[in-house]
DNA sequence: TGAATGATGCGCT
DNA sequence: GCGCATCATTCAT
């Protein structure tokens, strides 16, 4: 496995597809957060593992999906090696394929704010912790494609919506 | 700007 | 075991 920071400048741009019970769906990635190891206060894993957080501490390549605010699942791909945990927050996607079910999905016409958000990735495309610690290099349902090559230039800032690790600027994301 | 909303995890009994 | 504070959000006001 490569270095968490890497990897997710490398997510930008990918595609991510799911086969769901409705039908396939894809999403250009565009922006995603990093979250690393013990040292980082943000991250779910900074404490210690517990049944919530294990997937993180899987190999690269898992889903770590998990529920919070009451309400709201966010997606993650998990990096680094077995027994260090780290993860990557997809945080928005360009809808690609699959936009009908994600409108039924997120009950809203109105298509431009479809996936913007952590929360609406998961309700577009109606993920939630049953897609938890997926596989997503075995796994023909949910995996990573090859997507837009030709991106715009990655921006990078300070991480958003976290209490702590504000300092870290961990988020890349690119406008269209 | 703040309410909705529930699983999680920590500290205490 | 039990209760309470916390939370990587969203949407409506």
């Amino acid at each position: 496995m490569r270095p968490t920071l890497l990897v997710a400048k490398e997510l930008l741009g990918k595609y991510l597809v799911y086969h769901s019970p409705q039908g396939i769906m894809m999403g250009e990635i565009n922006e995603v957060e990093a979250y690393i190891g013990y040292h980082d206060p943000a991250c779910h894993a900074a404490r210690g593992k517990t049944k919530r957080n294990a997937v993180m501490f899987e190999k690269g390549g898992h889903a770590y999906i998990y529920f919070t605010y009451g309400m709201h699942y966010c997606l993650n791909i998990v990096t680094e090696r077995e027994g260090f945990p780290a993860a990557v927050l997809i945080r928005s996607l360009i809808p690609r394929e699959g936009i009908e079910i994600m409108k039924k999905n997120r009950k809203k016409e109105n298509d431009t704010h479809l996936t913007d958000g952590p929360g609406k990735v998961c309700q577009a495309l109606g993920l939630t912790t049953k897609q938890n610690g997926i596989d997503m290099i075995a796994s023909d349902m949910l995996y990573l494609t090859e997507g837009n090559k030709k991106i715009p230039a990655i921006q990078k800032s300070e991480r958003i919506g976290i209490r702590e690790g504000k300092d870290k600027y961990w988020r890349f994301y690119y406008s269209l």
